[in-house]
DNA sequence: TTTTAATGTCATATATAATCGACATTTCTT
DNA sequence: AAGAAATGTCGATTATATATGACATTAAAA
């Protein structure tokens, strides 16, 4: 369970409705959540800015910092 | 000249030295200086760490915050 | 329990990130 | 000014992110 999963969870959002307003796919979410693959920025952004938070802390401090 | 230029310079590196250190072509890095892409997130946080900063701060800050 | 919503996952297709080779232009060094 | 190093950019190719549709499983609600 990844950030992702829990910012998206605090925000009350599903992960469809996570996808719908950034604009991808659900699956990808689910993809992104369950670390199967490598989003690229532009998406990383668009679900730090939907989920109210920053990139730091969505994908950075749990692998370094 | 966005935040990647900025803290390869600061690092004293080259393009094709910062792309060695990180693992792509040159013409990878170039790409990315100058907007011309969306680089993944793996390659994101590779940068960020060979150039000793975080995600925040090379991809973040100039659009949010 | 039965239904419904949410999630995990697969196969196929498409868009685009990234590679490679090459060359022109700009910047640094002498 | 000349030569070398660094950068910008192009065309073509490969790898992979993302889309789409479908279906199985799990969680939630009736």
């Amino acid at each position: 369970m990844n950030r992702v999963k829990n910012y998206r969870k605090s925000a009350g959002l599903t992960q469809f409705e996570l996808a719908q307003a950034v604009g991808v796919a659900r699956q990808t979410i689910n993809l992104v959540e369950n670390d199967k693959y490598n989003p690229s920025l532009d998406l990383c952004i668009r679900l730090a800015q939907v989920l109210h938070t920053d990139l730091n802390q969505l994908f950075w401090e749990k692998i370094n910092g």
